[in-house]
DNA sequence: AATGAATGAGTCTTCATTCAT
DNA sequence: CATGAATGAAGACTCATTCAT
């Protein structure tokens, strides 16, 4: 957790994640992000060659992974999919309480900007059904049918989504929270 | 319809409005902008005194004007609101297909990204709130009580938001016309 | 002196004047100074038709006057040049605190700037010419020799000018205050 | 001398030191000063990080050495301090006339019209300050009591200051050349 | 005589990137 | 492997001025 202890690559991956996801892929200037990740100036094309389009896809890359990590966390020991989408929720309101109610989805917030690249659109796809193959596992192995488990994932995936919109705009992580229960 | 007979003002609004909806309120630039509204470099400063932000909020205002008439169309000859959802959805699509498959939410692309400014949050607030509330007034007219009635428009909402997401990642409306159907 | 029975050309004049002697010719913008003035916005051309010079050569032109009177009334009752120079410092320290310990000669603020005005160093020449033969007339009034009156006068004229420029980087009219000792 | 040899930042602050002396801090544009320093448009930030103030007062800095430095050549093989402020006025008429007859005090023109800054008037008295001193040591070196060689210096400044804008308004270094003679 | 909308050249500044070391 | 100086295109914004009314 000490950010001290990691090398210069992955504080530059986590200060980018962090850093679009509240401002947005423009909104975030390569200055600002050396400077909060306490990176020598030269050190991003060392280590990103293709500057900042290659950082923004690996900070999306370990913000997906932390997302993967939260969604196994919350099916663990969950009874039923419904607990276990509760759980989520509650964490992710937690994560967007900590952020000063004003962050979103790490991965539309790095790759959902100019409409020219397609390789962005392209990962961000593949991030985001990493997410839903994810939910829909835990589904199936709560016992739904493959199709079904699919489907209560995207529904998740797809309100968690919208749940993050509405909640920025209405800078209150209650929205998450009530999220569950809007299904019922 | 035509732009040639819109006054300057009213064409930066639109110009604007379709551009951030793209690329993001940070992603389009004032050159860009005042060359595709066809307007003279000074004249924004006229129209909008506080600049790029000003401009800002006028173009969320005008796109959700025109998606509080999108909804009211939609749910115009809705003998549910089931029925009124899947027109709306159904109609998302074909402007998403339109656009590119590569556009979202007017309010988020436009408000989010901006400056790290309370005005523009609360402005994304109570324009959200605009359409929630709209649909909530076709869903009593359609005869559920006041407390049902906003909570079928709020989930609306939340699918709407949450379907544009992931139908700009996989570049494809169908996400968007499935939505009715994930929540039976 | 109330600035509401001024026409708007006068209040043009003095808005100017006040503003350059802070700023200087380039540091105030035509915006500012209407809104200082209070006019409105197409008016300056209409009295002033060469634009932003010209109002700038009345506001000095005013100013020079102001001073003059300022001298004038310091020599009123002087029994010598010393007594004379004395009130007119004083009085001149008491406008410097005024104007927030920061303006100096209401000239040169307005018309030194640019190398390319002709005009305006001519029209410098002229109004400062005025302030000397006016203190060399008081001279002259109180007994001294015509080329001696002028000596004293151009002498006053210099140490004020430098008066000025170290009061405004001490940020203290004391240094007015102590000109003419500075003499003895 | 040869501006060749010079570092890029060097060159702007010779630039900025010459060109804001004759046309005043808001008189001179970035351009103007990056195309006379011969400089490249982004060099400017990188030295001087913030802007145009930071330059402006590098360049008051170095022109205020270049002024001690003629401060103390006047002096050092003077008899009396009338000699030394005679051959400094000498000096500085010359330098007037190289300028093309509109130049003046490069502190003030540096720093009174450059933004409404605290700071800038502080860097003026501190480099006024310093002016002083050298002219009070001299004194002191001269044989004058400290109290008098401070008087005797702070008078010269003064009267450099006011007879500097006399000469930009007639145009004739004469006004220097002749400071001395008025203080007999 | 008087006005406010309209203009485009200009302002200062930041950008993502390259380069020599 | 690593760095900080250097760069010019682009950023948002302000300017003094013109013009139709």
């Amino acid at each position: 957790m000490n950010k001290r202890v990691l090398s210069t690559k992955d504080r530059l991956i986590r200060s980018a994640a962090n850093l679009f996801r509240v401002r947005g892929y423009h909104g975030v200037g390569l200055n600002d992000l050396l400077a909060h990740a306490n990176a020598p100036k030269g050190s991003l094309y060392h280590h990103f060659p293709d500057g900042k389009p290659d950082l923004a896809k690996a900070a999306a890359v370990w913000a997906s992974d932390e997302m993967l990590r939260l969604i196994a966390v919350s099916f663990e020991e969950a009874k039923t999919f419904e607990d276990g989408m509760t759980t989520l929720c509650h964490k992710l309101a937690k994560l967007f309480d900590l952020a000063g109610r004003w962050d979103g989805c790490p991965i539309s917030s790095t790759l959902f900007e100019g409409p020219d690249n397609e390789d962005f659109r392209a990962c961000a796809e593949q991030l985001f059904n990493g997410w839903i193959a994810e939910g829909a596992e835990a589904a199936e192995r709560l016992g739904d049918a493959p199709d079904e488990a699919r489907r209560k994932s995207e529904r998740m995936f797809i309100m968690v989504q919208g749940g993050w919109t509405l909640a920025r705009a209405r800078r209150s992580s209650d929205v998450l929270r009530e999220l569950p229960r809007l299904l019922t």
